[in-house]
DNA sequence: ACGACCTTTGCACACGTGTGCAAAGCTTTC
DNA sequence: GAAAGCTTTGCACACGTGTGCAAAGGTCGT
């Protein structure tokens, strides 16, 4: 192998190629593509002799080359926000283990701020992206129509479509879905007193939660009592809860829009109300993140079905590839409830044993309903 | 915009080409591919013409065909595992970050077990990226020497080389030099009795953290009362702490390999033992998790800087990206303590004030010595 | 053995772009 | 105006691979 020899304006690298195999194994490049392409016509002893010739010479088709030629690079535009956050980093962990079972690669932009979507959407444009799957912010008209132009599909995860619902598929949870099982529960249990903590005012999944718990709440004839912002953070939680709690009509319990809030809202409600969780306040959070199970909260919450979700955006931008995202499709992820210890539950027969691994309820069937346009 | 015209065999797509903005300009394809290279030769004019007719037929250079020319795609392979763990998270987020700043794509691989990560980077060769972050595991030799016929840069991050350190760069926090601020401190504050939780008895982060802890201890004349595995998980922290606390010379104080461990073994010393946390039993973690800030536990512990982490991975693959990775270079990132409640601290005038916010003591600088063979 | 049919193979071009090089064009100096 | 020097420009080839198509080769039936 004479790879040594560095071609000058090469940047100092060559690979090995299609050529030093075919030279190996005295048969043409074609051969060696044909070798390496699915289906394609060649005879079983000359394939036995490239792949051969191949191993020893260390060559594996340039998938860059490749995607030259078919337009088909195999790598997905990945647009996600703070990793960090528990959520999205099981979303993006599931993502890219769906996307790799199925021979494709994430590309993954990081977004600081919603606003950076479009244009980290642009940059991956320029690689040919097979499809994005976007975990950000919704898009400007601007951009989805460009991917549009580009046959590139866009799929947007628990985001609302906007005004380009045309160019974009959808995948989300069934947050109504969820709020609605939250509202049974609390409801079922006899509390009396509801309260709702919602994340940031804007955001889709916090009305939607919030949308949900209402009307479930209506279907057992009851009201929301009270409600707070808590911008979805633990501090925020906290401070809520003095708000909260700290009215005449006091909640027995309260539903908030994620886990971190929850745990927040706790705390506050312990050290600074002295309250029992849940025999004074019953708690339900949102997300089942890995702090709900620490002993100290035992935090009863709603799950999303995160490999589900992935593999609903995955298994959309696949059946899309090379074209438009069909127009107002929208496939919403059933939520679930993960029974622990911060909220009271309904007297028997319907309650089951609490252990310290958590029972879960089975899923409500999806909403079944579109949601509004953001 | 004739785009529309869909030409057999091609995958149902047309990309805008600088053909299309050369008719635009009425310039050649090389005139539109210099006004697109930075000191490339092009009038002021010709420059401004083509960028308008670029923008007007929606076009942005190719990527992927650039990098078959250049031979250098900007896009960087990144193995990493377990996203969810607020670690690898953190880590993942930073590296996104910083490879975006300096103009770079991420393509991630996600390993779902160590075992993984050969063939992962095998398929990250393909790609022909043009340097790889391993944030998973250590490598095999074939592999590692295929990156280096590939000359393409390994950095490892949190790894050890094993023996292959000559073709890869190594990017780690200082452990060891962890391990001493928790010995130092814990010393200081008069504890008697020092355990250690270890994680996973092969895994260098935890013999690391071990032997600074050990070290630091012996420099006060003090030896390890008591030792423990916990598997780096709540729930092996938690049943390690029976095994710990039922001593009859039970420790004062536990030195955890990592946060989740030592929340575990703080609700089991609470529920299981009665006692209190730090008036009894003292707490270090290892990490910084969100959830050692919980007011539930107020964890103090030992926080590694994933920012600097990144940053020193991004900047070792780009000092490198062509070549192969300059041979046993170590870039060690030091830790530092966060205060926060679960421990003991020296009396004044060493101490300051706790508030909800966590105190930081300042970093010590690196230990300085060569991590041993892995 | 010959013809029909099927399989395999290599050639040459395509994909979109960067760049060496020669030619064209422009600017400065005498 | 002419020569020298500098800048700009387009051509044609490279990069590594996939594939249409014609030619070559192999198999089967009469």
């Amino acid at each position: 192998m004479d790879d040594e020899i560095v071609e000058p304006g090469t940047g100092g690298r060559r690979w090995v190629t299609s050529a030093d195999v075919a030279r190996e194994a005295g048969v043409s490049r074609a051969a060696v593509s044909r070798a390496f392409t699915p289906g394609a016509s060649v005879a079983p002893e000359t394939r036995r002799r490239i792949l051969a010739a191949a191993d020893a010479v260390g060559y594996r088709p340039n998938a860059i080359a490749r995607s030259l030629n078919t337009r088909r690079s195999g790598i997905i535009g990945v647009v996600i926000t703070e990793i960090a956050n528990p959520f999205y980093a099981r979303l993006l962990e599931a993502l890219g283990i769906a996307l790799q079972e199925r021979g494709l690669m994430p590309l993954v932009s990081v977004a600081p701020d919603p606003e950076a979507t479009d244009e980290l959407l642009v940059r991956l444009l320029s690689y040919q992206v097979d499809g994005v799957v976007v975990a950000s912010a919704t898009l400007s008209s601007g951009i989805a129509a460009r991917c549009a132009a580009a046959r590139t599909p866009i799929v947007l995860v628990d985001r609302r479509a906007g005004e380009h619902g045309r160019e974009a598929a959808l995948v989300g949870a069934d947050n109504v879905g969820g709020g609605h099982l939250v509202a049974d529960l609390l409801a079922a249990a006899g509390h009396r007193r509801h309260a709702f903590l919602a994340g940031i005012e804007a955001t889709s999944t916090s009305t939607e939660r919030e949308r949900g718990f209402v009307s479930g709440l209506a279907a057992h004839g009851l009201t929301l009592t009270a409600r707070e912002v808590g911008r979805f953070s633990y501090v925020g939680g906290r401070d809520a809860a003095l708000r909260l709690l700290g009215r005449a009509d006091r909640p027995d319990a309260v539903f908030c829009a994620n886990d971190e809030m929850a745990l927040g809202l706790m705390d506050a409600a312990r050290a600074t109300f002295g309250l029992r969780i849940p025999q004074d306040l019953s708690v339900v959070g949102f997300d089942d993140t890995p702090s709900a199970a620490l002993a100290s909260y035992r935090l009863t919450t709603v799950a999303q079905d995160v490999t589900e979700l992935a593999e609903a955006a995955v298994t959309a931008v696949q059946e899309h590839t090379g074209s438009v995202a069909a127009s107002a499709r929208y496939r919403l992820i059933p939520c679930r409830l993960v029974l622990r210890e911060s909220a009271r539950l309904p007297p028997p027969p319907a309650s089951t044993l609490h252990d310290p691994n958590a029972m879960t309820t089975a899923a409500v069937p999806p909403s079944g309903r579109m949601p509004a346009a953001g």
